[in-house]
DNA sequence: TGCGAAGAGTACCGAACGGTACGGTACAGC
DNA sequence: GCTGTACCGTACCGTTCGGTACTCTTCGCA
């Protein structure tokens, strides 16, 4: 909007690397331990090579961002003729993928990035992140959830509104007390057991097996 | 642990009006907006006074979160026999009054801030934030799904689990989006219809009526 | 009336950071 | 060999902010 919106496009290879240890150093140390000057000594490039390329620090933020969401690949929709068991598999895969998804360290960073600049400049990296990284895993989720229904395997009206039920079982308030840095929150060996449950709720209120 | 936990005990009326200054300047400007020097100006006071008083700036700031906490009344428990009717309004009402919590201008400046800073030092604010804000509204919640079930109205093994299912459905990804600055996120008038769905999905979970 | 505590207002210090400028170097093309 | 380009490393500048010190006023109290 009040500048040229970061696209698709590739940065170098150099580059990369550059946002690459810029988000390294965003995990390790939070906002306040991504500098320019703390950047260029652990990248072995110079400060002026990053404003060359970002511009400034608003700019390097939101390429490290749409470099870390060019990273994450959807999931392959392979929507063949599925039974209901691998309906539910799928979507026992979706839960699984989006609760690892949101407790990467990475995601973590980020997120906590965006929200804590998200107060002022009506949050330029917060739409950013939603729209990179938010709409990718959602669209793959309604693609599931379309072919659920039109196999007769769930039925729904609202497709949005049951895609955030969904995403709500599963998620619940997890997300938000790992952005909190609660230890407890973060329990990836538990995710499989979540994700069966979260899809056993979801399949009670929308299934059309039994009931 | 690293210092004398701010503890329940009330500050004066003069620092209760400085640290409500403070969540003011905290609202309008996030965590960059709220300065020693801002906020001796804006509070007409001292920085020598808030130095004083709460010790350094993460002084002031936890003191922040446990004052902003001390005034979130729980809502009244009123466990008396009631039907029903009555039990589905109540848990209506408190999925309301969590959205209507989690969208307030003073709690989503809070939870950025303790996001922000959760990254390092272990997250001490992030702790508070959990302990003081969520476990008053996280016990009401258990007291009412107890009684529901004593009367049996629902029926779980879990109670934590089930509660956090129960959080699952009402807030959804909405907290996230509002902590991110999305506008769109943040319709109180449809608070009213998310907490009814919310609540009916979660009787057909749980509930016992109509199986 | 004198005294001491509390606190406002201000000046100040040191450190950190964003951003810029400059010198030096490797390399590609001619 | 000459020149332009890209880039590293570093020094530098202006600003901001956390935190401290000092002065002056106010007010309670004996």
């Amino acid at each position: 909007m009040d500048q040229a919106v970061i696209a698709d496009e590739e940065f170098t290879p150099r580059q990369q690397a550059v946002l690459d240890c810029a988000l390294q150093l965003l995990v390790g140390g939070g906002e306040k331990g991504l500098t320019t000057a703390g950047l260029a000594r652990a990248a072995n490039c110079s400060k002026e090579s990053i404003y060359k390329w970002f511009g400034d620090r608003d700019g390097l933020l939101a390429a490290m961002i749409a470099h870390q969401a060019s990273k994450v690949r959807a999931g392959a929709d392979n929507a063949h003729a599925m039974d209901g068991e691998q309906f539910r598999a799928y979507l026992t895969d979706f839960a699984h993928d989006l609760l690892d998804v949101l407790a990467g360290d990475v995601s973590l960073a980020l997120n906590r990035l965006a929200i804590g600049q998200a107060s002022r400049s009506e949050s330029r990296l917060g739409r950013l992140m939603v729209e990179r990284g938010r709409r990718r895993i959602e669209a793959r989720a309604m693609a599931l959830l379309e072919a659920g229904k039109r196999r007769g395997y769930i039925r729904y009206e609202d497709r949005e509104a049951t895609y955030h039920t969904f995403y709500g079982l599963i998620v619940r308030d997890l997300h938000v007390r790992m952005l909190l840095g609660e230890a407890g929150a973060r329990r990836p060996e538990q995710f499989a057991a979540m994700a069966d449950e979260a899809v056993g709720q979801f399949f009670a209120l929308f299934g059309t097996e039994t009931e």
